[in-house]
Order: structure tokens, then C-alpha cells, then sequence
DNA sequence: AACGGAACCAACCGCTGTTCA
DNA sequence: GTGAACAGCGGTTGGTTCCGT
């Protein structure tokens, strides 16, 4: 023998509610707590299921409910609690006083969700989105309709660079505008040294995982790195860094990226590649250095990353975050201890925060 | 001013794990 | 032990508001 059935469907309110059963609700609640929601509507006087009346409270009438606009820091850790714990907006909500469950994910379909695909970023995953870019768009434009045997040879001399997300979006954003004279040429010289720059960047994301310090290296190598791994280059899409703020001013993520990234401000896009390649090449002097390091530590790997991806870190970033005791960038990630951290440039003012409080997450790991 | 599409969000629906007779 | 109701959750819907033409 089971309970007694719930409530009788018909003749049972639906829709939007009135004030005066808001009050109702309130009023009832606040005299004898809320109890038993299958009894609560007819000791209340109202005519409504008991799962609507615990929706309505728990939703929209709740004192400690916050009412208003996501704050920064909300936003942000919304961001990487999703990372972390996918659609489980009730987990979240638990970690954002006076946020409710559906508020959390009516502000996740509406803003963040749009944001994020908007910067490239697959909201589900949290990983880049490959899918739209395409490799021909490295070519000049004339070669994706009439392409050359040496275009072709160029896109097969690219084709490495679909594993490494993070280059190709670099690429994609600097080749297409050379076509001509030095610029093209240096171009050209760029491809070899992006990818042994990522290279070198996957390296010292093992460095990092196995715990062991690096050597002192050139800042601008380090920054680059760093701000490419943090941010997954979202503003090199299709503007520099600044444009890409200027354009989206209110765009909290990015404004934390364009802290952290450093590089040198230039009018013209292809100013860039100069100072990347020789970061590249202080990387490469780190890859061939970490190389010799990590044939020596292979038995000594300590999976800090866990497999979780964020909208700004990468596993580099998240590994880097525990290794190296001088972080300059905006890096999301978790510490040994399973802790969410984030931590930013002091330089520019933003997030230098521990969150292991706010976001401890360690239940649903 | 009128219209249509986009954006927003409160509320509902259906499912699942838990509780209890 | 069993099965039905409960409580809670995530996905979806539909009404309202906003905004551009």
C-alpha cells in the first residue's frame, strides 16, 4: 500500500500568478514553514499544485532570493562551476547565494551560452571549436577558389596545425592578411616556428604535471605561452587583442585575457609576427630543455589536471597554475586538493582570488 | 505607428532517486 | 519487499518585452 495520490490535476490553477496568491503563499509560509507541499495549497487556500507553489516559493518568493543583474564574479564562477559540473544547475546554484537553479540556467541559454559560441568557445565541452574554422581561410583568398599546386602544398604544410587549436586561430588570423612582399615571406617563416612553439607548450604542460620548476626564460616567450594557453587566443580570431575589447566592452572574460596578455600593441596585425617568432623561439629553447627534464621524470606524474577543461585554461594552463609559483595571467584551474582557483595579474587590477570556499566542488568530483 | 523577429524568463513537463505506508 | 507518492532536477514551452525596420 503507497501514499495517498498527490493532488487531483483538474480544477487546479496553471499559469502566471497573481499578487494575491504570492501573498497567500508568503503569508502561509512565514506562519507555519513549509511542510508538506501536497497539503500546503489547500491549508493555504490556493488553488494550485503543490509542486507549483514549491516552484513559485523556491524560484521567486524566497526572502534570500537575489533579484537583479549577474555580477562579474557570478558570472565567472557560473562559468567555471559549468566547466566542472555541466548542466547541474541546482549544484551550482547551491554555490551562488541567493541564486536560484532556473534563474542560473535561464542566464546560462540566454548570455553565457551565445558569449562563449560567440568567442569560439563550445559551451558544452568548454573547448575550442574547430569545426568553425576552416583551413582554407589560411590561404590567400583567390587560392580557395583557384588553388595552385603551391597552395595546396601550403594547406598540406598546415594540416598539423588542426591538432593545436590554439595556433590555428593564431594562424588563421595573421596569414590571410599577408599575400604580398615581406609580410608573406615572414609569414611563410612563422608556420615551422608556431607549431614548435606549441610543441614546447605541451611540453612544459607535462613539466607541469610532473611537478618540476623550470628554468628562468625569457618573459616574452612565457607571456606569450601563458596568455595562449589561459585564454585560448579568443581575441586573435579576428582582431587584435584591443579591437576585440574595444568591440565588446562588456565582455568580463576577455577583459581578464587582455590582462594577462602582454604583448606588445601594434597597429597592423602582421607587426606581430616578428616578436612571436622569437618567442617561439625562446619556447623552442624550452621545449628542447624540457625535453631532457622530462625523459628524467616519467615516473613522476602526478595527473594534477583531472581531464577538466574550462573556457580559459587548457590542461597547460591548468598544470602551469600549480607549478609555477609566479603567475601572471588569468588561469582557472584545480589545485591538488580538487579546489577551483583563479588567479590574475595583480598589474591589472583584476581577480586574485582563491574560491576554494566559494566553489568547493570536491562532492561531485 | 505598426509589424515582425529576437530576447528574456516564469512556469510547466517529464523524468529520476528517495521516502514511506 | 513492494510500489506509489514525494521532492527535486533539467529540459522545454509559451507569454511578454524589447528592438530594429
Amino acid at each position: 500500500m503507497g501514499r495517498a495520490p498527490c493532488c487531483e490535476n483538474s480544477g487546479l490553477k496553471k499559469g502566471p500568478w497573481t499578487p494575491e496568491e504570492d501573498e497567500r503563499l508568503v503569508a502561509y509560509i512565514k506562519e507555519h514553514g513549509q511542510g508538506n507541499w501536497r497539503t500546503l495549497p489547500k491549508n493555504a487556500g490556493l488553488s494550485r499544485c503543490g509542486k507549483s507553489c514549491r516552484l513559485r516559493w523556491t524560484n521567486y518568493l524566497r526572502p534570500d532570493i537575489k533579484r537583479g543583474r549577474f555580477s562579474f564574479e557570478e558570472e565567472e564562477a557560473i562559468i567555471q562551476l559549468h566547466s566542472i559540473l555541466g548542466n547541474k544547475w541546482s549544484a551550482i546554484a547551491a554555490r551562488l547565494p541567493g541564486r536560484t537553479d532556473n534563474e542560473i540556467k535561464n542566464y546560462w541559454n540566454t548570455h553565457i551560452r551565445k558569449r562563449l559560441l560567440r568567442m569560439g568557445i563550445d559551451p558544452v565541452t568548454h573547448a575550442p571549436r574547430l569545426d568553425i574554422l576552416d583551413l582554407t581561410s589560411l590561404l590567400k583568398p583567390a587560392a580557395a577558389y583557384y588553388p595552385t599546386q603551391a597552395d595546396l602544398e601550403t594547406l598540406r604544410a598546415l594540416e598539423p596545425l588542426a591538432s593545436y587549436p590554439d595556433l590555428l586561430r593564431l594562424a588563421s588570423t595573421l596569414l590571410p592578411a599577408a599575400t604580398t612582399g615581406a609580410a608573406a615571406e615572414q609569414t611563410q617563416l612563422l608556420l615551422p616556428w608556431l607549431l614548435q612553439a606549441q610543441m614546447a607548450q605541451q611540453a612544459a604542460a607535462t613539466m607541469a604535471q610532473q611537478q618540476v620548476t623550470p628554468p628562468p626564460l625569457a618573459t616574452a616567450a612565457e607571456q606569450f605561452l601563458q596568455a595562449s594557453t589561459a585564454c585560448q587566443m579568443p581575441g586573435l580570431v579576428h582582431a587584435s587583442p584591443t579591437q576585440q575589447l574595444a568591440q565588446q566592452p562588456q565582455d568580463h572574460m576577455a577583459a581578464a585575457c587582455h590582462g594577462a596578455v602582454q604583448l606588445p600593441s601594434y597597429d597592423n596585425q602582421l607587426d606581430y609576427v616578428p616578436a612571436l617568432m622569437q618567442m617561439a623561439s625562446d619556447a623552442f629553447n624550452l621545449q628542447q630543455w624540457s625535453s631532457t627534464v622530462s625523459s628524467s621524470n616519467n615516473n613522476n606524474n602526478h595527473n594534477v589536471n583531472s581531464g577538466v577543461s574550462t573556457p580559459s585554461s587548457s590542461p597547460a594552463a591548468a598544470g602551469r597554475m600549480n607549478s609555477s609559483s609566479t603567475t601572471t595571467t588569468t588561469t582557472y584551474g584545480l589545485n591538488l586538493s580538487g579546489d577551483v582557483v583563479i588567479t590574475a595579474d595583480d598589474d591589472a587590477g583584476l581577480l586574485n582570488r582563491h574560491l576554494s570556499e566559494l566553489l568547493d566542488v570536491s562532492d561531485y568530483m
